[in-house]
DNA sequence: AGACCAACGTA
DNA sequence: CGTACGTTGGTCTA
């Protein structure tokens, strides 16, 4: 901290602090809903702020470049002219961010042909002579030459903008070893490859410090500069006349003619309402309160209470709770608390009024039909827990009506963090109090079960705000029926064998020991198998083998390289790491599946239905989506899943070609919609079309390839990548691509639009109007671009079968339900749903199934599917 | 203990 | 240089 006496003038570089945010915050997290990206702006503003809080300067300035042009390119043109150009992404946010700053009331200031770093120059010269302690902050090293014993630097440290490296006399004497006026000599000798200016070669700071220190200046030193002998002292005559360039264009102007002095900037009051508005634009809701704090709002400080003053929870007794949820008419917010699956507390809140309670028999009782009840509404946040819970105790809860972890996730998918506290923080602005987990008696009390159900109740209202009208639909229409379906599901988990999947793994066990053994006496000594890098000592170092595709490590051994490598390069070793590794597999997986089976002999996954970005679920604990079934021994772990006690046989349900159906419902191609009209074999039909040879004619090799390209063209496939999994040349999967769109134009066309759409309106869209945002669409760097673009190529295609999928799931839960069955479905995966079937309800069941499947879309083709029926789940395929 | 990676299972 | 996932063991780091 500075001598309080003094007042503390701040002077900061803009441009390039906003630019290191910009690199330094991750662009898919401050991406508005109108696609404006934020990063920068709230990188900068972030750091403002604690440097405001930390600093409390009493004077205040930020400085802009205007542009490239410059007195230092008039001199030089070739300045700075090896720097990229600053991405669109970064200068459309510079205006925005002088917006907030005149809204914080805090001077921006700029000069047409002068750069932020003359200005800073400039102040900090005025600033001290006016007996002010000057703080300069800029993220380019030639501001070191600012530094004296009124003026300290705080430079952006290597670890990331947060982190500010201070630099007064001393400290630049310590890492530089010259005094903080002479820097800008050794920057001259040294060069500035950032700044495209070309120093002394071979020379670098050890040199150029020696040579300072031993002439006393640079001036003596370029006069002298026939003294210096051997390779570097050639360099330096040389170049003498770059190192005079440089040291001319390295010195900061600092008498630049500016409309303010010092004084001017004295800190002034905030525009609270202004802030308000374009951080509302911006879509910034913690930095709101932490502005506030650090700028002041001229508000009577004494009025500054947190933002936020939790209502009361009330506890009241089971009945009288009864009553009063009868009564609200407002819809009202529930939070169940879970412990070990059952619940343990319950808390209920309008916008207004909180009320909780202990769970027992009697409240159960009292509130079960209100909980029941479909007219009475309830907005919940992760309800499939809680609504399991409920199931557990005997209470199949009614009007679900909104739930604010699936609208979050609805609106952004691709965020990782799904908590309530983040939908809190973003949506609302606030902390939502959690207790600290690390602290035995905590210091700060978490939210009561009341509490939280009130921040959910006006969480819900923000996002209802924000959820366009055709995401919103999808929230009701689809996800919350398939929540309360995926509760049962779980809930009802599947039978495993637990003798079927110990025998298979002591046959595999025995297998791996003895490939394990063969190996090494192959190799010629005992080593870890499972261990990357001591298979690499052995095939690339011991056995000699080809090095091959590089990874992040070392080099992979995945398994296509590994066969790859015995076309080449046989090796009776390969082999055999080959089938130890598919062994082992499967050894894994069936020893997570045992593991998971529960006391009633079944295991129940967890659907994540916020899982995706596209839209499908995923599995976790166990992950049953991933069950082998590609080769006839891996199968064995599907003939482990197998009836349950009470029930009769096993139902296997598919969609076949969903999304190629999806592709050709999207593109309206007409080929490929006669192609599924026909009842002929999909890639037969197209592979007839593409080679011109009658149906029959196909033959498997040229089914191979367009079933290849089919399914490819889905995930937005190369020739590069086409060649590659068909081991073909490029040219011909070229030549093979180019006979494909030839007949199959409009999926090309279809494709091709629908990306450049989504560039334009920055997101896609399935047909039931779920919303994937893809602001990489735009970015300036190509990987980023194309990755978004492929992915933007299928999110449409994947998710719209999996919103066909999800309707299906929920309306033959229900319809089993209606018609009084005991049958139930037990798994999803993506196309595939396996159902229970009770005795004496397959025909039931079967029609239901196949007539909520057939009919969940209205698509342009049929959508066929495939039921199966069987004891386990691998007969039930066939 | 927790993070990361390569590898590999599914649709 | 093909989308979307979850789990595993090994390895490195705190």
């Amino acid at each position: 901290m500075t001598d309080s006496a003094k007042p503390t003038l701040m002077v900061v570089d803009g441009h390039s602090l906003a630019y290191r945010a910009f690199f330094a915050l991750p662009v898919e997290n401050f991406t508005t809903k109108d696609n404006q990206h934020t990063n920068a702006i709230y990188g900068f503003l972030s750091m403002l702020v604690n440097l405001i809080k930390a600093e409390q300067p009493t004077h205040m300035a930020i400085a802009f470049d205007t542009s490239r042009h410059s007195f230092r390119t008039d001199e030089y043109p070739e300045y700075k002219a090896t720097r990229s150009e600053t991405p669109q992404e970064f200068r459309g946010q510079i205006p925005l961010l002088q917006e907030c700053l005149a809204a914080m009331s805090i001077p921006v200031l700029t000069k047409e042909g002068i750069e932020a770093d003359d200005i800073l120059a400039t102040l900090a010269k005025q600033g001290s002579q006016e007996g002010y302690d000057v703080l300069v902050v800029s993220g380019d090293r030639d501001t070191i030459q600012l530094v004296n014993d009124q003026v300290t630097l705080l430079y952006p440290s290597v670890q990331g903008v947060s982190q500010l490296k201070r630099y007064d006399p001393v400290t630049v004497q310590e890492r530089y070893g010259v005094r903080p006026e002479q820097y800008p000599d050794i920057a001259a000798l040294v060069g500035e490859t950032s700044d495209n200016l070309p120093g002394v070669p071979k020379v670098g700071e050890k040199t150029a410090v020696k040579w300072l220190t031993q002439f006393g200046s640079l001036d003596e030193l370029l006069a002298r500069a026939e003294e210096i002998k051997g390779v570097v002292g050639g360099n330096l005559r040389e170049h003498i006349e770059d190192v005079r360039r440089n040291r001319k264009l390295n010195r900061l102007l600092d008498d630049v003619e500016l409309p303010v002095a010092p004084a001017d900037l004295v800190v002034a009051p905030a525009d609270v309402q202004a802030i308000r508005d374009i951080f509302a634009r911006l879509e910034f809701r913690t930095l709101l309160p932490r502005v506030f704090d650090a700028v002041g709002t001229g508000e009577d400080p004494t009025s500054d209470e947190p933002a936020v003053v939790l209502p009361t929870p009330v506890q009241v007794p089971a009945a009288e709770l009864a009553v009063w949820l009868e009564s609200a008419d407002d819809e009202l917010a529930v939070s169940v608390v879970t412990a070990g699956g059952e619940v343990s507390r319950i808390g209920v809140a309008s916008l207004t009024e909180l009320r909780e309670t202990d769970w027992s028999d009697d409240v159960a009782d009292a509130l079960r039909p209100w909980l029941e009840s479909d007219d009475a509404k309830k907005i919940f946040n992760d309800a499939k827990t809680q609504v399991k819970a409920l199931r557990r105790a005997g209470i199949r809860l009614g009007g679900l009506s909104y739930d604010t972890l699936l609208a979050g996730w609805l609106l952004r998918p691709s965020l990782p963090d799904k908590t309530l506290s983040h939908l809190v923080d973003r949506y609302l602005g606030e902390k939502l109090p959690v207790a600290d987990p690390t602290q035995l008696v905590p210091e700060t009390e978490g939210a009561t079960p009341s509490q939280e159900a009130w921040f959910i109740r006006r969480t819900a209202d923000a996002l209802r705000e924000d959820l366009p009208e055709s995401v919103a639909t999808v929230l009701t229409d689809i996800e919350l029926p398939t929540l309360l379906t995926l509760a049962d599901m779980e809930l009802a988990g599947v039978a495993v064998s637990h003798d079927v999947l110990s025998t298979f793994s002591a046959e595999l066990l025995t297998r791996t020991d003895a490939l394990a053994a063969e190996s090494f006496a192959i190799v010629g000594r005992e080593f870890n198998l499972g261990s990357p890098k001591q298979l690499q000592e052995v095939l690339f170092e011991e056995l000699q083998l080809p090095k091959t595709r590089k990874t992040k490590t070392g080099y992979s051994t995945d398994a296509a390289v590994l066969a790859d490598l015995q076309e080449s390069n046989p090796h009776p070793f390969l082999n055999l790491l080959l089938q130890y590794r598919e062994a082992t597999k499967l050894r894994q997986i069936i020893e997570s599946l045992d593991t998971a089976i529960k006391d009633d002999h079944r295991v129940h996954t967890t659907y994540v239905q916020t899982g995706s970005q596209t839209g499908r679920l995923s599995s976790t604990d166990p992950n049953l989506q991933n069950i082998p079934v590609r080769t006839e021994e891996s199968r064995r772990i599907r003939s482990a899943f197998q009836v349950g006690d009470g029930y009769e046989t096993l139902l296997t349900a598919d969609y076949s070609q969903i999304e190629m159906r999806i592709m050709a419902h999207l593109s309206g191609d007409e080929g490929l919609i006669e192609a599924f009209n026909s009842g002929e074999d999909l890639h037969r039909f197209v592979g007839a079309r593409v080679f011109g040879v009658e149906p029959e004619d196909v033959t498997s090799a040229m089914r191979t390839k367009v079933k290849a390209m089919s399914y490819g063209l889905v995930y937005g496939l190369s020739a590069f990548g086409l060649s590659k999994q068909l081991r073909i040349e490029q040219s011909e999967a070229k030549q093979l691509m180019l006979e494909y769109f030839a007949r199959f134009g409009a999926v090309r066309d279809y494709l091709r639009a629908s990306v450049i759409a989504a560039k334009e309106v920055g997101y896609t869209e399935t047909i039931f109007g779920r919303r994937r945002p893809f602001p990489d669409l735009s970015s300036p760097n190509r990987v980023l671009r194309e990755n978004a673009e492929r992915a933007a190529l299928n999110a449409p295609i994947q998710g719209s079968a999996a919103d066909v999928m999800k309707i299906a799931l929920f309306r033959i839960h229900a319809d089993l339900r209606e018609a009084g069955l005991r049958s139930r479905v037990l798994l999803q995966i993506h196309d595939e749903l396996v159902v229970e079937v009770a005795p004496g309800e397959w025909d039931a069941a079967e029609q239901i199934v196949r007539t909520q499947m057939a009919g969940a879309a209205d698509l342009s083709v049929p959508l066929d599917v495939q039921v199966g029926r069987g004891r386990d789940w691998n007969e039930a395929a066939h």
